[in-house]
DNA sequence: CGCCATATTGAAATATCTCAAGGGCAGTGG
DNA sequence: CCACTGCCCTTGAGATATTTCAATATGGCG
């Protein structure tokens, strides 16, 4: 019984169903397991490298700095999502990747995940959807910084935060445990930090979320969905892939 | 001698030296040669698509709608660039994609892409290029709108296109014919169209870069790149893949 | 001619930033 | 135990960038 299963196998198991050989080959990709502690880059912006990884436990930041020594964080990494995967496949990274506190990753190497690819295609599949919601995340965090204010910047934030955690079971309607910093939101969401404080008081008095000592609670979950005008369908697509 | 070269060839020749045998299957590519006129969807927001398209001739924006109607522009193409071959190899569109003139695109199936993959993994390793190169342009325009002001914002993306269009034979530091209408300026950085008049104004008055009747012309060069602090590394970085 | 899309400009309103200052709390070294 | 330092959070007030509203100009086109 008491298979410990991982956070990517929960992700991925909800949108499609594995068979145990499948579940055995994932389970496997997952032997390597290391251990990287805060705040080291594990990628450096302009290197490229061998492994990707799979996170098993903590908050990842990818980041791309500025000339002017400014900071846009393009994505955070939770459970279950993979580290670096494009960069290995296009052997391009021109982004940073930063753990935010101590995490558990499992390392695999490029061969591993072609084998694994040509032994079970609907696992290939299964991952093939991870990543190209990986782009649509992107796309829709691009689409929020370019048409959305302060407020709903940030209340659609907090909430495709929650959606993906429940995934792997560390959130929910309620709410989630958040290590990032008011620092992190704003770099990521495009603001300074003073603002993201004023903005996040706004939506506490406001009665719609509460982020304070590293938790973030839905006070009212559908009136931040309306501040955010938040549509989860860019989360959850449609079963995708040839295979 | 007189083989008209397409766009996505030149394009991708200044990066990998290809044979004449993956030229050949590159050219066979386009065969199915398709118009399409300007302002009708070639794609559908959450429709997707059989085919992809390779653009011959003629500019293509893809962007998203808001619930509340406003429009972000995710990305402009130009000739020798890929129409929804994510969307394809995902089974996923969540953007629109619209010719902005008319335009002729030639038609890939997925499964002409894939054998010409298996025929030629050098031409493959040019695809993933290109297509590597496209993400990265996404992540940069991200990074634009989170972190750069308006003047920058509008100069790095003249300075942008202006390489993407050099490589295609459509450009060079002189300037080039340019379709866009300020509203698409706006809708793509993130700004209101007034605005963007008003930022083209100063940049012309500074005598940086003039953009009139659908020219761009770089007054000064160097002096624009210094405002938008531009680095074209992320848009020619080094041969990447396997392969 | 009248209409529509695009471009232009001014003035007032607003969102967000910058600068400045202070508070809490955890770790560290005396 | 205390003082100190660093990191994160909080708040206020003035400065700035950008938007909105309103009005006008221009050219193509039925």
């Amino acid at each position: 019984m008491k298979i410990e299963t991982s956070p990517l196998t929960r992700k991925l198991s909800a949108f499609v169903k594995l068979s145990a050989s499948e579940l055995g080959v994932l389970e496997r990709l997952h032997e390597r397991r290391k251990s990287f502690s805060a705040g080291r880059d594990l990628v450096h912006q302009g290197q490229s490298e061998q492994a990707a990884y799979i996170l098993a436990a903590g908050w990842v930041v990818s980041y791309k700095i500025q000339p002017d020594g400014s900071r846009q964080i393009v994505d955070f990494q939770i459970p279950g999502d993979f580290l670096g995967l494009r960069s290995v496949l296009l052997h391009t990274s021109d982004h940073g990747i930063e753990p935010i506190v101590e995490i558990e990753a499992a390392e695999v190497m490029v061969s591993d995940l072609l084998q694994a690819f040509a032994e079970t295609p609907r696992l290939a599949t299964a991952i093939l959807w991870a990543v190209s919601r990986d782009e649509a995340m992107v796309v829709e965090h691009l689409v929020g910084l370019g048409r959305r204010d302060a407020d709903a910047r940030m209340a659609h934030f907090l909430l495709e935060l929650g959606v993906r955690l429940s995934l792997v079971g560390m959130g929910s309607r309620e709410g989630y445990a958040c290590p990032l910093t008011q620092y992190h939101l704003a770099d990521a969401l495009g603001l300074s930090a003073i603002h993201v404080n004023r903005v996040l008081r706004k939506l506490r008095e406001d009665g719609l979320v509460t982020f304070r000592d590293g938790v973030v609670v839905f006070d009212h979950y559908d009136g931040l969905v309306a501040v955010a005008d938040f549509d989860p369908a860019y989360l959850d697509h449609a079963r995708p892939l040839l295979s």
